[in-house]
DNA sequence: TCTGGGGTCCTAGGACCC
DNA sequence: TCTGGGGTCCTAGGACCC
């Protein structure tokens, strides 16, 4: 038996290790894995981080911080590939793995002790396997609790194991900012700082219903429970962050802001394909859709519209949208970014059509099919809306 | 030329039904 | 002649995560 059978096990600067495997000139020079133009650093590798580069940073201020960066383009195809051969690495240690991104996941290793080990040789062997096999490293946390073994891997990184035992756990968690417990974001711990609460351990003190009245019900019971590191004990072995997906989506930040009706509407189209060509592939179909709308200034509203009944349809997506942005009645408004997400997905042989007389709509889910054939024989780029298409 | 894109979950008010 | 209470759906916004 074992009091900390969890290991979290987390990719160090996972996009950027993998890009460098193509890349061996560059491990010693500083690395950032992001878009281009107005987006944001996915990943840095230790050398850009000495800089005070980290994910989320946007790139034009990355540029300032280190003129001489090396900006490397997301290739998310491999990405996906690294890190299926990874979870399988952890599924030949136990069954019971919670996959929660593309680079983490909780491992229960209970039933594996006899046959591997103590969780820190596990650990270490699964760390060494991945290495040799993916040229990557990892940490690892290993306690009692998701939220404990997550902070572990957090104090591990990079390249190392932290195992927190539970008699270890209060000394461990007390002394860290409120920021730092995992669900506790920048808005949160502004919140809790205003009312003197600044590390864990203040939340800890603090009677139930004071922090409740603080922070909402919810929220206070679940502060309380990751102070005193009580939270789960026990995974949902799963092989995604969510499965089957509740809602798919797709939103483009123009390359400059736009008032032109035109071409939001064309985007609003590009959008609606995307979204639904994956959710054909998926096999699913949803109800509801939203439009998403950021400003110049960065404020952002959302309008959605719940239909009769669930589509997977393009033009019908596309017209939804196109009419909850005309009834925002926008005159000179720039626009940032554009959005549009189906939510309430169900399988699309759940969804029956009740087929209306003389409906013209009919023809357009034959065309989506036709499209998807084509797509698949000939690439995406093959078949497209006509106002899509490029005028000379 | 600050601030991506993919998601999940929670809250809160109003509509509507029983 | 004063108007309960619960459940569910819909909409909008916000916080958070990777």
């Amino acid at each position: 038996m074992t009091d900390t059978p969890l290991l979290h096990v987390d990719m160090d600067a996972f996009y950027a290790s993998v890009a460098l495997r193509e890349r061996p000139d560059l491990v010693d020079q500083p690395v950032v894995v992001g878009g281009s133009g107005r987006g944001v650093v996915l990943a840095a590798n230790y050398v850009a981080r000495t800089y005070g580069i980290r994910s989320a940073l946007p790139m034009t201020r990355v540029r300032r911080l280190c003129p001489h960066v090396v900006v490397l383009e997301p290739d998310y195809a491999t990405f996906s590939t690294v890190s299926a051969s990874v979870m399988e690495t952890f599924r030949e240690v136990t069954p019971q793995v919670e996959a929660i991104s593309l680079d983490e996941a909780f491992l229960d290793v209970r039933g594996s002790l006899r046959r591997l080990g103590t969780p820190r040789e596990i650990a270490e062997r699964l760390r060494s396997t991945i290495h040799d096999e993916q040229g990557i490293t990892c940490s690892v946390g290993v306690a009692a609790s998701v939220s404990v073994a997550k902070l572990a891997s957090r104090r591990a990184k990079p390249d190392g194991v932290v195992v927190v035992r539970p008699s270890e756990v209060t000394s461990f968690l007390h002394p860290l900012d409120v920021g730092e417990l995992w669900g506790v974001g920048a808005s949160t711990q502004a919140l809790l700082h205003r009312f003197g609460l600044v590390t864990v351990g203040d939340v800890a003190h603090t009677p139930l219903d004071t922090l409740q009245r603080a922070v909402g019900v919810h929220l206070g019971r679940e502060l309380h429970r990751l102070a005193w590191g009580t939270d789960r004990g026990e995974l949902v072995p799963r092989a995604g962050p969510h499965e089957p997906e509740r809602s798919m989506g797709a939103d483009e930040t123009f390359a400059r802001d736009t008032d032109d009706r035109e071409v939001v509407v064309r985007e609003l189209l590009r959008l609606a394909a995307r979204v639904t060509g994956r959710m054909r592939s998926a096999g699913v179909a949803g109800r509801t859709v939203t439009l998403k709308v950021r400003f110049a200034d960065f404020t952002t509203i959302t309008r959605s519209r719940t239909l009769p009944e669930a589509t997977d349809v393009t033009v019908e997506v596309h017209r939804t949208v196109t009419r909850l942005y005309d009834a925002l009645g926008l005159q000179r408004a720039r626009l940032r970014l554009v959005g549009v997400r189906v939510e309430g997905l169900v399988p699309r042989t759940t969804v029956h059509h009740q087929l209306e007389l003389g409906e013209p709509e009919r023809g357009w889910a034959e065309a989506d099919r036709a499209v998807d054939r084509a797509a698949r024989r000939f690439g995406s780029s093959a078949v497209r809306p006509a106002s899509l298409v490029r005028r000379r």
